[in-house]
DNA sequence: CGAAGGCTTGATAGACCTCAAACACAGTGG
DNA sequence: CCACTGTGTTTGAGGTCTATCAAGCCTTCG
């Protein structure tokens, strides 16, 4: 088993880790955020946080685990949107978008902050620096959405998945869940190809292949990068569309 | 040549039609939308409007014609990521996203209103309503990257075609475009392909396929849906994620 | 009338899928 | 302690969708 460095601070709210690096906040907006009520939940893997047709009336945030955002097609297959990790709001564009067009559910066991979307829209209009924040955020998302889509309408399978495995560590980086080389990915080879619109076999043989020219050492869900440099160059992989921070 | 009734209003901003689509707006906010300042200006096919890597200092609100969002990959190859069309504004992301992660070019003459970052802010910190409505349509516009993301990832091109097809000719309909049964598609198989993630070839055929079963008739880019529950049904097609009103 | 761009067609190739089965490993219960 | 079960991974053998290459054709426009 590997082990990562952990630069999470203790006893603070995983959604600052996440603004701080994609904004900056002042004290009094961080405190505002601190103060937010929040209902924590432990859900197990594979369970719904939020169904296709739902009208939340909270926000939910990551506070451990990995969830993603999927849709199921009518005939029954399943293409995943986006992994969302700790400091995460998934489902952050309820606040606008009154009705769910798709759902997020965990991967792992995971723990959620649940946030009251009236809680979040009074702090929003007090604080016109956190709602820029936000709706800064949505638009990462929709980045990574765009970045996704080139990827599956014009990269190969083996560019594909080069690709997610470096956004995930950059992302997990960013607020200090990975370490410099590598990270834990508790995702089946059957979710990233739901991700990635291909199918379980051949994400395994396309593994197969990055690990044998040795761009990634994988293990009991324990990735290992040990060249950065050439598995960016594998997956064409350019952060700029995450929008982070120096 | 085919015509297609055409509801839009003259001498209002297309903008107008474009938000009462998706959300509800006061006499007061519709005024303040109608006294930006906007420089309008006509630009030819195939031009870019911003580029990957500019930092713009304006929005640009489509008037007439019609827009692409799309990136190039490093070896050249292209995807489309959104056709935008009157009322929309492509690149209202840049007030928080100040870097472009992407170009976003005319596919046919187009002219366009260009609004000052600086104006558009200050409406919007004055406005909280309209701020909302413009979180909104962001979020619709990420709401239709998914949707595309699912195509791509598990659709067929057969039906990648016809739900593009098909979620054209509603938003065009939104905004008083299209008529009950078709429209102007002033866009070329290579741009198919380059948005679905096809070949030319491959659109051309697929497109064949789609008029042999009575599905579309396209003709010198004048579309007519015979039949709207058929192509909807092909094309896998639910508007739901497009979020309009009513 | 010639040129250019877009559309169409044919032939071939390749990336990826589907089906099917075996293997590995962790957790469970007797 | 060891079968047993379940989930995830791996391997093999076809099969198919879609890409690529290469022409020819058609329409528009100068």
């Amino acid at each position: 088993m590997m082990s990562f460095v952990m630069h999470r601070q203790v006893n603070t709210n995983p959604l600052l880790w996440k603004l701080d690096s994609i904004v900056s906040l002042s004290d009094e907006e961080r405190q505002a955020l601190l103060d937010l009520p929040m209902a924590v939940k432990v859900m197990e893997a594979d369970s719904d946080i939020v169904r296709d047709g739902d009208r939340p009336s909270e926000c939910c945030l990551v506070l451990s685990g990995f969830v993603c955002r999927y849709k199921v097609l009518s005939d029954g297959r399943r293409q995943i949107m986006g992994f969302y990790i700790p400091g995460d709001i998934p489902d952050l564009q309820s606040l606008h978008l009154h009705v769910m067009d798709h759902s997020v559910g965990t991967l792992v066991t995971s723990s959620l902050a649940l946030i009251p979307h009236e809680s979040l829209r009074r702090v929003l209009a007090q604080y016109p620096g956190l709602a820029a924040a936000f709706w800064r955020d949505t638009l990462i998302d929709a980045a990574m959405f765009r970045e996704w889509m080139v990827g599956m309408g014009r990269r190969s399978a083996y560019q594909r998945i080069a690709h997610l495995l470096c956004e995930l560590q950059v992302r997990l980086k960013a607020v200090g869940l990975a370490g410099e080389d590598g990270y834990e990915l508790p995702v089946t080879q059957n979710e990233l190809g739901d991700a990635l619109g291909l199918s379980t076999v051949h994400v395994n043989r396309v593994l197969q292949d990055l690990r044998s020219e040795g761009l990634i050492v994988l293990r009991g869900g324990s990735l290992h990068i040990p060249d950065w440099k050439a598995l960016q160059l594998a997956g064409d992989f350019d952060p700029g569309y995450l929008h982070l921070k120096r």
